[in-house]
DNA sequence: TGACGCAACATTGAATACAATATACAAAAA
DNA sequence: TTTTTGTATATTGTATTCAATGTTGCGTCA
């Protein structure tokens, strides 16, 4: 039977504080002191600093000795070498998944697909960014590979507010979704390496929309 | 000029227990009660909190509410899929550092590998581990990817003991060099996507000896 | 004899108190 | 006026205390 699952403090609190950063409510550089954040989370400073210690081995803050803790700023170098990892990371997985998915995760794939092409027709960014995660999130998924779909949880969570940014662009939207049916049709015909190589593609082509975002 | 690097508390517990666990000095399945190791390490609950807290995060330990804290003790399957990423993790590398490597770096894995030979003809076990491991995480350093290297790096901890453990089997061995020689050809040649084959076998193979140790 | 309930103990979860360190600002000296 | 230095204040680092929860074992009752 199925346990049940509790959530001590702490687990609540570095989940709250993530979405604050992904969400851009807390932008980077922004100082995290403790006794600010207990008040508004109410909460007390111990819980508090425990999550705090999570988010900086998630790479999301960063702690400087009797300074507190700050929301990450990562230049462009880093966002790059992330973006990189993450390619690397999406394209094993679309390997692994083209050996290992079921025919009904694919059809699951070929609904968000679909979804994606609707919401371009309607203009809808926000409906097109969701559905673009669940489609990158799903993939991972199917490669059956917990360690590698927790990493690249954790390295996507990172990522979240800048490529939400980058989102707004427009540019690329249309070469985007052309790239999303190739990656359906690869994975549909289980052509690993292929699927891999365009995944990686893909994801070099976010770091070039979010590179222009950086230098405008 | 270089700056003082402070360690808070917290992180210097988290590195000690670290070592303790990868040194099967807390075997998987130790409780971590946290009296008992604040007296040990002479400091109180609350950085040893924090400490571990970090571990969780790095998968190192698991905690379950009320309960405490106790070293991880991963499955056959888990481990599996932690080589997997591992090798897909390297493999990725290798073919950066094909392309990012300068070639004094290459020199270095050459004078690694030929130390390596000596290792094996010597018959000195640790050595040959400790050089091994080296040439990995060089191959990995190559790369020019921080981020890549802090997801190595952390996977590579909490494979640290049971690759220690199988290091006894001598079965492997000789071809294990082998393959080092062919990874080392084709970081000269920088034979990106070959290398990053290679070093995906080559992990594949560390799985099947991890596999035989647990089966007998 | 076995199952249930209660109580005492052990252990973790959270909050608070105290110490160490850094920053900011003002006063004094050059 | 500028620089320096000392002090006050804010903030984090660490220790300790109190509360909540889980476990164990004994005794009682069917």
């Amino acid at each position: 039977m199925e346990p049940i699952h509790r959530q001590p403090l702490a687990l609540q609190v570095a989940s709250r504080v993530r979405d604050l950063i992904a969400t851009d409510q807390f932008p980077p550089g922004t100082p995290l002191k403790e006794v600010n954040l207990c008040k508004q989370l109410s909460v007390s400073r111990t819980p508090l600093r425990e999550a705090l210690k999570q988010l900086i081995a998630e790479g999301l803050v960063e702690q400087i000795p009797y300074r507190g803790v700050v929301v990450c700023n990562p230049d462009q170098a880093s966002i790059e070498q992330m973006l990189e990892l993450l390619g690397a990371l999406e394209g094993f997985a679309g390997e692994m998944a083209c050996l290992r998915a079921t025919p009904e995760e694919i059809d699951a794939i070929r609904v968000l697909t679909q979804q994606m092409h609707e919401t371009y027709e309607k203009d809808e960014r926000l409906s097109y960014y969701k559905i673009n995660q669940s489609i990158h999130r799903s993939i991972v998924e199917f490669s059956k590979n917990g360690e590698l779909i927790r990493s690249h949880e954790r390295l996507n969570s990172r990522l979240y507010r800048i490529r939400f940014l980058s989102n707004r662009r427009t540019d690329r939207w249309h070469t985007a979704i052309e790239e999303h049916d190739a990656i359906l049709r690869n994975l549909e015909q289980r052509e690993g390496l292929k699927l891999n190589k365009l995944l990686r593609e893909h994801l070099g082509h976010t770091w070039t929309k979010v590179k222009d975002l950086y230098d405008s």
